[in-house]
DNA sequence: CAGGGTAACTTTCGCGCGCAAGTACTTGTG
DNA sequence: CACAAGTACTTGCGCGCGAAAGTTACCCTG
């Protein structure tokens, strides 16, 4: 009512002072290298709170050149339950920083402008690999930190953050006694790149281990595919499923109901991701969960390292990757 | 390599083309008003993009005190699934318009700083109501267009897009031919004031037609609740469940699974937002679809309505949820 | 009591851009 | 041929802030 618009500078603070803007810039700066009393920077806390004073980021952004936002771009793949947890950490790490942590999700129709081009971010930090054109993309707009720095797919997706947990999920059966397993995927194309890097772990892990991985494929529930995968399991002898994630483990459980399948004693079934969907299911499904928390320190250091040269936590995040175990592995 | 990591300003364009760097302005900004040439129009075009020139959109900020940056404020609910496509098209339509939607969600912990204190967005806009700290806080920071206009929680909370689907659900069900109805709903605090909202509509639904709502409650799987809420809901000689979304609709079926009911002859259940899941379970899930779309479109011209003063669209949307029938409540 | 040193400031510049207000030159008109 | 009405530009200010460089006034030292 009574307050124009008028958003309050730092020069209204220190003409109702009676000081230079640079002495109230320095104290609300904390410019290191300048001798101001006590007092004297007291007065000026003081009264910017009074007045309420706001730094304008705009102006902060263009006279320091930096815009202290990070942007994260995240794959298109519906992963809010694991994510979740972890953005709430990074952000939190980041925001007492100083930072503003702004997510992006690139669509396949994808927007005219990227997100990196209107925000001026100082950092931009990839859950996954970037594309070449992605990358010129943010470098044509100033945009010099990007991570992660590696190009190929191939070092990402088979990095321990994302297969960690399908490991796991097949020394689980195998612990469990199932010696000739399967390995299910999804369908959507989204996913694929992310499903080819958990399929070779879930080889690998079975490989050495000395198990039968003896079937890979993509199921899905609209054209009947999964119905016919577990079909074909049973006939095979295959007593246990890893599912790339709690999505296609519930609909291969579903399925292997309909085909007249007890779960877990015709057919195990474990999921990955934990989802809170997982308990709730009958059987509830065996899972793996995530340490999000760590994931979201770590993501956030690494901004932190790339932004302002701190230094980057000795360890690589021990991710804690674990299995819960429930009702569809359950012997 | 050869470039240095200085950025091509409007300035580089004017001075390698002999140009004031205000008539390139003029050009690039489209200013109207002015009679520039085609032919220089063209050369400062083809200049610019032969050099590469990015706008500063600090600098385009500070001067044309705008941000183009729009603010989503998302409850603190997972609501991916129903969300997903809605943010695609609202920030797809934004993007046309030339402006940024970011989105915030809000934590119990909460930020040190919220977001629209550090991205100055010219206008917030949030999915449910906000609280008067909210609304303080952001014209503190100088935010003078937030949007939903409306205060009380309430009055949004009754909102058609929030509660057609659950009267949809009723009436479904009463169409099913049942008459004794029970609605359950989430534990999960965060959903409370939905769920209320949500509660209500079921009520009014139920005596518009009248059937008997017999019971209300929200129920979980890791106390039993749901599992005695089944057992109880049986005694009573209530015949199907509405839930609040399709998760509470899974548990639910799973529970009177475990107490050897059978879905949907002894209990019919369904859900609420037509996620994947709904389709991969056994019995697959009836639920109610929303016209992610729609609101999609609503929610961009909102925003641009408050922005610039576009029309707003006469119709409000009509946001088409539809129920989607399946094995869990099919006679 | 000159000189240097320092505390406590102020003056000033520059970030890149939008845009109001010029200015010089051309063209049309009576 | 004078003069208004364009056309095609340019000059220059201000947005709010960070921070380098400058300016006092004062105190201490020898």
């Amino acid at each position: 009512m009574t307050q124009r618009k008028k958003r309050v500078t730092a020069t209204d603070v220190a003409r109702s002072l009676g000081l230079s803007r640079a002495t109230v810039g320095y104290v609300l700066n904390n410019t290191p290298g300048q001798s101001i009393p006590p007092a004297t920077r007291e007065r000026v806390m003081a009264e910017a709170a009074r007045l309420g004073y706001r730094p304008h980021r705009a102006a902060q952004a263009l006279a320091s050149g930096r815009s202290m936002i990070i942007l994260l771009v995240l794959p298109d793949w519906p992963m809010e339950h694991s994510l979740r947890l972890t953005l709430e950490t990074a952000s939190h790490v980041l925001d007492e920083a100083g930072y503003a942590l702004v997510t992006y999700t690139r669509h396949e129709g994808g927007q005219a402008r990227p997100l990196w081009e209107l925000l001026n971010p100082d950092v931009v930090i990839a859950w996954t690999a970037i594309s070449a054109a992605e990358r010129t993309s943010m470098q044509a707009s100033g945009i010099t930190k990007i991570l992660p720095v590696l190009q190929q797919e191939q070092a990402v997706l088979s990095s321990p953050t994302l297969t960690a947990g399908t490991h796991l999920q097949i020394a689980h059966l195998y612990e469990q006694g199932h010696r000739r397993l399967a390995f299910a995927t999804s369908v959507n194309e989204r996913f694929s790149l992310l499903a080819q890097g958990r399929a070779a772990a879930a080889r690998e892990e079975a490989d050495r281990l000395g198990a039968e991985l003896l079937d890979l494929r993509p199921v899905d529930h609209r054209d009947g595919s999964v119905v016919r995968a577990v079909r074909e399991w049973h006939a095979q002898g295959i007593t246990a499923v890893a599912a790339f994630n709690d999505d296609i483990a519930a609909m291969t459980v579903a399925a292997a109901q309909r085909a007249g399948l007890s779960v877990p004693d015709d057919l195990a079934v474990i999921g990955h991701d934990d989802t809170p969907m997982a308990g709730m299911l009958y059987p509830s499904l065996s899972s793996v969960s995530i340490d999000n928390v760590g994931q979201g320190h770590y993501l956030a250091n690494q901004a932190l390292h790339a932004a302002e040269y701190r230094p980057l936590p000795e360890a690589p995040p021990d991710l804690h990757a674990a299995i819960v175990v429930r009702e569809s592995t359950r012997r």
